[in-house]
DNA sequence: GTAGGGTTAG
């Protein structure tokens, strides 16, 4: 007997799991009794992490010991299998043995990982029956840890607060309950008690309160617990060093954060993440981009969080290709179904109208959430998909998600870009009857964009009387209705109220005069054009660019510095030549400028998207099946007609982004319906 | 013969 315990704890001690399992097939050969080697061999498989061996033995014995239960449980827990941790726990009390301080230490994690609240709260009462809840520091620990994972943090206090003998795994624990639910001061107030006390900080509570440091934009204590992290020789432990970092970069010191970085020994996989999720927060999106390279040369793998954040950063960027390189990598590593990683890359693909895309990567993504479907629906507005859009509204409620705020400004986005103007005002009263979303500025702005738009200027006009002190963004958002429209007396009056929220505002200014211009009233055009001149307020002039072989090709309207100018010239008139066959008729009201029909019809020719469409056609023959154009204002109503007869003689998609919104042309129709 | 706490996200 003795022999087999000797081996038994020398392969548990060398986790040689081969021959633990000889040494216990050697046992039953041997006849032998279970009833005391068994247990050696349970906590043996158990050492070796042979999890399943030791459940297969542990059910096949005759009397099972506390210790032996104890150990099937947490083993079970730390392996991250809690569901069977609980149900262990459960067959221990049908048979009639009862917890002690070991079982409940572990036991609480496992409800905490199952969402199993009720669970634990009996749990909890029967810690307290049994008088173990807070005479032991372990069970009273892991008692505050589960209430505060359920953000339950009065419970976790109370139980905190009957603890005598408070020592800092305690500590840490309430701590990190108020960190991570934002109660910052009170995690700092505890931090305070227990300092004040004579507990000594260690790793963990370090690193704990340097994220309610930074939750706070508290330098000064950031700074102060900075020092502490020196003092106490803590610098090389890498949780310290991320919550470092992101204390520095949540107190918008990326400078800071940058040197701790740099004077790191060794980098995580998460204090990589952690430096360049606080870049991209803090607008370093280069920067970030070139930390992820260098994180990949590593050799340290990304995980969702960081993909989530390049790809954020890909966006603000427009960086597409890098962006499809992620998304390649998140296949890769299998993580192509999370909804953080797939959210941010439906975001990307939608800015960069790819809306194809961006379904394929929602249609595989395992676990939906509010936030990941908002970027769907965000996407199909912002492309015009107004119908797919609103399915997937639909959907998401079958589905049983709440949609939010956000997810309403995207609907009405969705039903503004795609004219669904009834769809878009039984939605938006719909708001008003739903108690739970509160309608914000955004929400009317997007309202009175598509009333303005279709006409209904009124009711538009009505809708901002609606709100507290209406701001620019409003009043002009139903100036560019005005101008949609021709109406130059409802614009003038709103044009006083503009002036008087925002004296020197360009954009107001150049809205009247655009509306005056297209009106023909070119006295008054001139007469804005020197307040504009006094104001010395600039126009943004006219600007398209294109990606073409992985370069970026600038035209501004009018302008043939182009070193290909003769062959986009060229191309240019050769297209116009072949459009006008299939009906395309020049439309000079679109020149607000007063010229001569000539002038204006060449002014028009040159226009900054037809330049950039002209010069791709011309470089990428018949290599390319579709071609996207950028524009830094909206595109103009006779260029749209243009491209959607290019798009139909040329069999090529073009996908075009404006100030605004995205066109897709194809067959010689856009995605927007001629509605923008 | 067994046990508790940490850092990254729209």
């Amino acid at each position: 007997m003795n022999f087999y315990s000797s081996l038994i704890a020398q392969c548990a001690h060398t986790k040689s799991v081969t021959t633990l399992r000889a040494v216990h097939s050697h046992i039953i050969k041997s006849g032998s009794s279970y009833l005391l080697l068994g247990h050696k061999l349970i906590h043996g498989y158990i050492k070796c992490g042979c999890l399943a061996d030791a459940r297969n033995l542990f059910d096949e014995m005759p009397k099972r010991h506390i210790v032996t239960w104890n150990s099937m449980i947490s083993s079970h827990v730390n392996h991250g299998k809690s569901k069977e941790a609980v149900e262990l726990h459960s067959s221990m009390l049908v048979e009639g043995v009862l917890p002690d301080a070991y079982t409940f230490s572990a036991i609480f994690k496992a409800f905490s990982e199952m969402g199993l609240l009720c669970s634990g709260q009996r749990a909890h009462g029967l810690a307290v029956v049994l008088g173990l809840e807070v005479l032991d520091g372990f069970v009273a620990t892991a008692i505050v840890g589960m209430y505060a994972k359920f953000g339950k943090m009065k419970d976790a206090r109370f139980v905190f607060d009957r603890v005598l003998d408070k020592d800092v795994v305690l500590c840490t624990a309430l701590i990190v309950g108020y960190a991570q639910h934002g109660l910052d001061r009170l995690a700092l107030e505890v931090y305070k008690g227990m300092v004040d006390r004579g507990i000594k900080p260690n790793e963990y509570t370090l690193a704990s309160i340097l994220i309610s440091c930074g939750n706070l934009v508290d330098l000064v204590n950031g700074q102060l617990i900075h020092s502490l992290v020196i003092k106490s020789g803590l610098e090389s432990v890498v949780a310290s060093q991320t919550s470092l970092l992101t204390m520095y970069s949540r107190c918008s010191m990326v400078e800071d954060s940058i040197k701790v970085f740099n004077q790191l020994a060794f980098a995580s996989q998460v204090t990589w993440t952690s430096f360049i999720v606080g870049l991209v927060q803090n607008g370093r999106e280069e920067v970030a981009v070139s930390i992820f390279r260098e994180m990949i040369r590593c050799s340290v793998s990304p995980n969702p969080f960081t993909l989530s954040s390049v790809l954020q950063a890909c966006s603000s960027l427009a960086m597409l290709e890098l962006g499809e390189q992620i998304h390649a990598i998140n296949v890769k590593i299998g993580v192509d179904g999370n909804k953080y990683a797939g959210a941010a890359l439906i975001n990307l693909y939608g800015k960069c109208g790819n809306v194809d895309k961006a379904r394929s990567v929602f249609d595989v993504l395992t676990d939906l959430d509010v936030v990941s479907i908002n970027s769907m629906i965000y996407a199909f507005a912002q492309n015009g998909f107004g119908c797919e859009a609103l399915q997937l509204f639909e959907r998401m409620k079958k589905l049983g998600h709440q949609p939010n705020g956000v997810t309403f400004i995207s609907i009405l986005l969705a039903c503004n870009n795609a004219g669904l103007v009834e769809e878009g005002c039984q939605i938006f009263s719909s708001i008003r009857n739903n108690h739970n979303i509160e309608l914000t500025r955004e929400h009317f702005a997007c309202m009175i964009d598509l009333l303005g738009r279709s006409r209904r200027l009124e009711e538009a006009a009505m809708l901002i009387e609606e709100v507290r002190n209406p701001d620019v963004v409003l009043w002009r958002t139903l100036l560019n209705a005005c101008r949609i429209h021709g109406e130059v007396k409802m614009a003038e009056k709103i044009m006083r109220k503009v002036l008087e929220l925002a004296p020197e505002d360009g954009g107001t200014h150049i809205l009247l005069t655009n509306l005056y211009a297209s009106a023909g009233k070119w006295k008054h055009v001139i007469e804005m054009k020197s307040t504009i001149r006094d104001l010395k307020l600039r126009k943004n002039p006219a600007m398209s660019w294109v990606d073409v072989d992985r370069k970026i090709h600038t035209f501004m309207a009018g302008d043939l510095s182009h070193p290909n100018a003769q062959e986009i010239l060229e191309m240019l008139h050769e297209l116009i030549e072949k459009v006008k066959t299939l009906g395309y008729n020049p439309d000079t009201t679109f020149v607000l400028q007063d010229l001569d029909e000539e002038k204006k019809m060449s002014s028009l020719s040159y226009h900054s998207e037809k330049l950039a469409i002209a010069f791709a056609l011309w470089k990428t023959g018949g290599r390319t099946t579709s071609i996207r154009i950028f524009k830094n204002l909206r595109v103009c109503g006779d260029c749209h007609s243009w491209i959607k007869l290019v798009s139909l003689l040329t069999g090529r998609e073009i996908i075009a982004r404006d100030a605004k919104r995205f066109h897709h042309f194809k067959g010689g129709h856009c995605s927007c319906k001629d509605y923008w």
